[in-house]
DNA sequence: TATGATAATCGGAAATACCAATTAAAAACG
DNA sequence: CGTTTTTAATTGGTATTTCCGATTATCATA
């Protein structure tokens, strides 16, 4: 049998597949770049196929080459997490943990979630990003990020997921409005062109759409915001209606403004809330943990 | 950030797992005892922890040391997973894949499945091994298999799994006694202790036993055989009657008998079977083309 | 045509991996 | 009870590998 690749190796191949220049992977991986070069063609020598297609200044990873990235991405951070859970001596509670979370849902869970796993696990350290889903996918992929918090049903290509809860949605109208409009909402007493919504980058917007069965395209604002307070300060300023979600309210969305909160048409209109990780992780009972606080926090907690 | 531990110890560690002894384990690699003993040496020290505890003449492994294994296995074999893809050039279906089955499946599919698979992926290295369902798990886990052609519903563990489909059960009896018990079978209208079964190593037993609803013991023989061929004979000779799987059926195991099949009582007399495969494999695309073709040759095919 | 950037190559130095032989300790045996 | 066998660790020396700096070759572009 032939010889297992050097982790070392590989990790060369992953620098230069991120930086894709030799020279700036080589000083990633604290290298020469003669030696960085040498590793790479010892791999191809080993795997005994061609990983980069060189045209004599710049190089091309190959079809196979990219495939051989992903594969050793898996790997090189699961060699890392033997490290680290090694050195925490198995703990697994313990150091660095890069959680992903959408902008519609991460302001009303990042305070409690982050207090409550400090006081429980303080040696973790909870690093937080906060992005579009598609963004937040792709930075998974990657390695950048180890879980995400996203709001379902969502295309999570090869991931895995938990479904932690569910989020109600309300839609919310000026008080002098509440009257006319009645519950649970008949959207035909509300003006065209009242009902604000986010950008649709903004998963959220989709969500609120189908769980609120808001079919009448004639009914929505062409204007989007671009976050949920800036469609709340619309809202309060009589522009016009939307939807909030019921922890954003929990947390106190609506304090400080003349809005009320209305069951919208829809037997269920909520949006899922889910953790969503690689397949190939070795850390499924860290995140099981994080999944267990993050549930607490939701509106409906359903995680088995 | 200290330095990843290499794949070459890891593998020693593994070894010496394995082995339980030094010397064996060095001979396994094909290095020195020395070299194995400093590598495990120069492991713990770069993990920072301890892997084995010494008493002086033998060694223990730690609780820890017995985690590191288990993640030890999944990094060595996505790593030979990744060269044998390397080498192949990225075909999938090349190559050894180590398929386990129970002895009440095995051989129903095996004849059909080997000259399918041999047909469509020539490349492909099908090495095939019958055994009980715990063993199959135990070796699975071990990275001795890849994956395990089970009955379901069963407790799997940490693995994964697919339903490839359904297969239902039959009530065998002689021909002559057919008249008298009616089909969906009566139990009652059979005498005492005339339902043979198969060892309760089998899952096979438990699952026929709750599908068939047969609850009243009384009506099953202690007597308990090894093979379906066995129970096959026994009913044959007019010793009683027992359960046998459509798929057994379809392939043949009544022929030259005297017995005919019945229907049993339950509305969906039948057991799953299921792909079983570990959540950190790197190959789940080759075991989807393996499902697929097992689940044609099922006599009810449920893989979505 | 010169300049700058890039990746490959080369030769030597440093680090390491490896082995054979030896040691130390305990277990098995007579 | 002493001897032999088995086991893992240690030691010292050798072979191999890894790595770097310098150089070369090739191309883009100024």
């Amino acid at each position: 049998m032939s010889k297992l690749p050097s982790l070392k190796n590989l990790s060369y191949l992953l620098a230069l597949h991120q930086e894709q220049n030799f020279n700036r992977a080589a000083a990633e991986c604290n290298v020469s770049q003669s030696t960085l070069s040498s590793g790479i063609q010892n791999l191809e020598e080993q795997l005994d196929c061609q990983l980069i297609e060189r045209d004599h200044k710049s190089f091309l990873f190959t079809a196979l080459g990219e495939e051989i990235v992903e594969k050793a991405r898996d790997i090189i951070s699961a060699s890392e997490e033997l490290l680290h859970y090694a050195q925490g001596q198995g703990n697994i509670m313990e150091g660095p943990l890069r959680l992903g979370i959408i902008p519609t849902i991460a302001p009303f869970v990042i305070g409690e979630l982050s207090k409550n796993l400090q006081n429980k696990f303080p040696k973790l350290l909870l690093q937080l990003s906060e992005d579009t889903t598609q963004n937040l996918l792709h930075r998974l992929r990657n390695g950048e990020l180890d879980i995400l918090l996203l709001a379902l049903p969502m295309d999570i290509q090869g991931n895995q997921k938990w479904i932690l809860g569910r989020d109600p949605f309300k839609l919310v109208v000026h008080k002098e409005l509440a009257e006319t409009v009645g519950e649970p909402v008949d959207y035909d007493k509300l003006p065209d062109r009242s009902i604000f919504l986010l950008e649709k980058e903004h998963c959220m917007t989709g969500h609120a759409v189908a769980a609120c069965q808001l079919t009448d395209s004639i009914k929505m604002n062409p204007f989007t915001a671009t976050s949920l307070h800036s469609l709340v300060q619309m809202a309060d300023a009589r522009l016009g209606a939307t939807f909030v979600p019921q922890m954003a309210i929990d947390r106190g969305i609506l304090e400080n403004t003349d809005l009320v909160s209305l069951k919208p048409t829809g037997q269920e209109a909520s949006r899922d809330i889910g953790l969503v990780y690689r397949p190939t992780t070795s850390r499924r009972q860290t995140f099981r943990k994080i999944a267990e606080e993050i549930a607490r926090l939701l509106p409906v907690n359903t995680l088995n």
